[in-house]
DNA sequence: ATAATTCCTATATGTTTTATAGGAATTATA
DNA sequence: TATAATTCCTATAAAACATATAGGAATTAT
């Protein structure tokens, strides 16, 4: 299962989805909107902001807003970023590989590692290639908005 | 990622495929074996014992075995048991579903969901039908094993 | 009887997740 | 320039969960 973390970061990043190109956004607007923690989520800010999938801006009227369109902004890396690995085994992780260290056999011939690297697999088929926009409710924007 | 406590039981569970009909296997000789805290692993025993994946006898030269053979053991039925849902939001899981906490839409609204679902279902197409035979290494046993 | 095992409940230990605190820095604007 | 509203940053608290162990009762073969 996806953490509440990640949960409250693709939520906080629909919701600037939703007001992309329409200035900054402070964070207990946020908070309010979206019925998350103000102080958890301005941690998952900060670290979206360090990964540069966020801009902001300090001070009076300061906020957060998306540093890409929502296109541009991929799915797969937001949960990367808060969650870790998308595979079910760290080896058959892509991103976050470490070897089997119960597993008696060499990993091009574990079965385990087979199904598990199958798994991995259909999930990325799924999700590579989605963006913020696949999870927004593109039908509240107006048309031009869609590239 | 799989806790260690599903890791743990599959691999207990591909070692006892290996003894099927072998008669009864003790916890320290799979703990030892697999690289399993013993301990921890007849807690796990222990819960699948009582899912009836397997079956136990106490007492001197007693042991665990599989209930059944290994091809009508599902793994999506361990993966469940040990770590629970499948599916990365509560509402879009079979076995274990809730409502989500955060969505402003109806759930058949909702974009964020709607790709859950289909992460969800993709990953159900590789692992349901899949077995604890297809885990196991399969090329270590007689050909007779296989159904 | 003894030894080897499972059975069971409780608890300890460690790790991670979730959440909050609080003050420094920044910025708009009155 | 003072004020208010914000982000920035580090630290820490609290809660939940995962992992592991303890220890004795019950069972069984010999």
């Amino acid at each position: 299962m996806l953490s509440a973390k990640a949960q409250y970061a693709i939520h906080a990043l629909t919701y600037l989805g939703e007001q992309y190109q329409a200035g900054y956004i402070p964070i207990n607007q946020i908070a309010e909107k979206r019925k998350i923690p103000a102080k958890f989520l301005e941690a998952i800010l900060l670290e979206l902001r360090k990964a540069g999938v966020l801009g902001s801006k300090a001070g009076k009227n300061g906020g957060y807003y998306l540093l890409r369109h929502p296109r541009q902004i991929e799915m797969v890396q937001i949960l990367r970023l808060m969650d870790g690995p998308i595979a079910l085994l760290p080896c058959v992780s892509k991103k976050f590989y470490e070897p089997c260290r119960l597993c008696p056999y060499p990993e091009n011939e574990c079965n385990i590692r087979r199904i598990f690297l199958e798994v991995r697999d259909a999930t990325l088929q799924v999700i590579e290639g989605k963006s913020l926009l696949d999870l927004m409710q593109k039908e509240d924007y107006p048309d031009d908005f869609v590239i």
